[in-house]
DNA sequence: ATTATTTCTTAAGATATCTTAAGGATATAC
DNA sequence: GTATATCCTTAAGATATCTTAAGAAATAAT
């Protein structure tokens, strides 16, 4: 774990053992068993999860009950509500284990200090934070410009090993299309 | 103009004004003109724009000739695409003025060195990253749980002043909506 | 002022996608 | 191994939005 967490972390800058050994005192390691919420609709975000093991989605249910999905996290990406976790309001969606999944917990604290006593950290998260900026702007690209079908096959071409860890019907929201008429579109394939 | 930037970069961290000279020197001050290009499609960004006045859009144009709006950039704000800028790779999207526009110009390597001699920079662009983030998942909330019309009328409650600086067919591309169904919208209210 | 360019509107027919409702298939739990 | 819950498919009718085409209005250029 320690290990993993240190891989990730010199990918985006310099980090001794020592640094490492500071920053893992300052996290919690913490499992979620499948369906277990790590972050509910309308809680106040207080934490960023490096995901150890497993898969996370967030999503949010609308007046009508209906759920949709948003995001979804695996191994080594931090995930959060950024929204809520940045602006201390409620979050407007869950987070949500699909499997079971451990993970690092970095409370607001612990990250504050953090960014003090490593500050090799501030450039790791500004790296990830324009990562996930550049992530957005190609699925906000793709949305717009790409009729449900072709949102369909890009998903299943681009990342085909992960559409099998997840119910199609979260697929389904995930692209914004209905569970039925994806299931139409998977039909007319064959 | 420098007076400006000290505003906005102190909003984010403490900088001295020995700091904001020395950042200032490394920043270059260019105007643009209605319709010139700050980056043209398929070209790769270099450089990191801030805006002292003016209004920015970046926008694709597919296959068939038609223009994507997907942002709008005004005064205060950084614009780029973060997605050439950061993977040097041909940017998908143009950067245009839509009035004339003049903008600080950090390039890549000048902000390379700008992390290293003045460290506070790393947050303040950690925490626009951040924001930036933030927005895009606004938009894509928007995008996914609501009607055309109704993000029509959520863009002119939340930015009305905004609207009427910008021709009305750039909006309705922004919102994914033919600019003959926007008309139509906009006659039902009457 | 007049012309040229850019932007906005109208309307009719076409289509992608949704809604509803129901039954079938898988997986999970006891 | 049977029951229960979860997930997926089918199909018919409804609707939001697009396409095309054309002309009107506004803005910019000469």
């Amino acid at each position: 774990m320690k290990t993993q967490l240190k891989d990730y972390l010199n990918r985006y800058a310099h980090f001794t053992d020592e640094d490492i050994a500071l920053i893992f005192e300052y996290l919690e390691p913490v499992t979620f068993s499948k369906k277990q919420f790590l972050l509910k609709q309308n809680e106040i975000c207080n934490a960023r999860f490096f995901i150890i093991k497993g898969l996370v989605r967030s999503f949010h249910v609308d007046e009508k009950g209906v759920e949709n999905v948003n995001l979804f996290a695996i191994e080594n990406w931090w995930v959060t509500n950024l929204d809520s976790f940045v602006n201390q309001t409620p979050s407007h969606n869950a987070l949500q284990a699909i499997e079971n999944t451990s993970v690092l917990v970095a409370s607001r604290e612990a990250l504050d200090i953090l960014y003090t006593k490593v500050p090799q950290l501030e450039r790791v998260f500004r790296i990830i934070a324009e990562k996930l900026s550049i992530a957005l702007q190609r699925k906000d690209e793709i949305f717009m410009k790409t009729s449900s079908k072709d949102r369909y096959y890009n998903l299943i071409h681009t990342i085909p090993n992960f559409v099998q860890r997840v119910p199609q019907y979260m697929i389904a929201s995930y692209l914004d299309i209905t569970p039925e008429y994806l299931s139409e579109i998977r039909r007319k394939v064959n």
